[in-house]
DNA sequence: TAGATTGTTAATCGATTAACAATC
DNA sequence: TAGATTGTTAATCGATTAACAATC
């Protein structure tokens, strides 16, 4: 598990989806599956596939395939999936509520135990069971919390701020909503969904009458 | 405008960044930059900022550098910033609220002008302005407004059935939030967020303690 | 004019695909 | 064993970077 080299962007943008696949072909109680079918059904090369599953261990049996059941726990764990993190969102306004409540089912693992807002009308109000404290007792809270995750959906004006104070709380990832592209040292996490560059991206599309696009 | 090849989807990504530090850039009342200062700003190479620009156009001026509002528009323009869409939203949950209600300022020219739910609970409710209307009445609304683009919001299970309706009502554009890879023609423009693999690439990122990460 | 910086061609690098030997 | 399919090396393709001539 240890000084693998590093793993490209793509690949990494590649294993989820290896993993929404095999738990569909799991709930449709399918044991067994070849690189050829897999590539049919995701939409990759089966060389693709064979080259991204080798990169992380010898998962298939030559002349037979893959065990859908273990290669979906094998790509749950090499995704850190095998284990729980311990999430806090800081804004709760529209989105940060809407990435709470948002279904269960699609973040196991992550839970979510502390929300804050600086919005004196949002603090104490209950979301999910859990209730939003007064931003300003965030770095309080994070030095007795070991927290994992922080998601943004503050501003942009206060993003950076905010991923300073969580950075210096321990966190190890960041999942950043504001648009804004955020700086965190080389050992932490940093995952940006920047809705209006995919809004803009889209338009671009649009415009250019699309034809092939990636996903 | 027409037939330019095929703008790599590497590229497609990179212009909605462009676009975001111009606009810093022309709100700091900067007038000019060199594909070098823009290098250091952005995190491209200069040399890659050259090649992008000029997939569109010459827009700099040798021994000068580019003027930043005009470089600034005219991204806009390949963007297709330049017009309005109307929009409508499927499914109004959590997150077809937040959507709706996202940040005017990063939905310029995205005119939400419909909202649909299969809720009785939510159906009546108005966001935005915008009354929530039954999704059964969909595909007749289709038909009196021309609309641009529709935004899924609903969950995996009718997300298909819901764009095949929006294709057949005739949108250029889908901008999907449900976590499942959806099927349209090659003319129709699709940009997926997909909020669980997003979230589980951070979880790989942070278990493979991290080091460089693209954006 | 000299200096700066673009536009563009050529070189390099990395990712994808093809091919095939290993092996179940 | 013969057939199938992986694991892996080699070939190809495309994207990024470097270099430099054009030109403001």
């Amino acid at each position: 598990m240890q000084n693998r080299q590093k793993v490209s962007n793509a690949i990494i943008r590649r294993l989820p989806r290896y993993r929404r696949y095999l738990g569909y072909l799991q709930t449709k109680g399918i044991k067994k599956i070849s690189s050829n079918e897999l590539s049919e059904l995701i939409g990759y090369t089966a060389s693709q596939i064979r080259q991204d599953l080798n990169t992380f261990g010898e998962f298939g049996q030559q002349g037979y395939g893959y065990e859908v059941d273990k290669l979906y726990k094998e790509i749950n764990r090499i995704l850190g999936l095998d284990r729980e993190y311990k999430t806090v969102v800081i804004g709760v306004g529209n989105l940060g509520q809407a990435i709470t409540n948002y279904s269960y089912y699609y973040k196991i693992g992550f839970n979510i135990i502390g929300l804050f807002d600086v919005n004196p009308k949002i603090v104490g109000n209950v979301i999910n069971d859990v209730e939003v404290m007064d931003a300003a007792g965030l770095e309080e809270y994070l030095e007795k919390e070991n927290i994992d995750i922080g998601v943004i959906c503050v501003n942009r004006e206060n993003a950076q701020r905010v991923v300073d104070s969580l950075i210096r709380g321990g966190v190890k990832g960041i999942w950043n909503f504001a648009p804004i592209d955020l700086e965190v040292p080389d050992e932490i996490a940093l995952e940006s969904v920047h809705l209006s560059d995919s809004l803009h991206a889209l338009s671009f599309m649009i415009r250019n009458n699309s034809g092939e696009k990636k996903d």
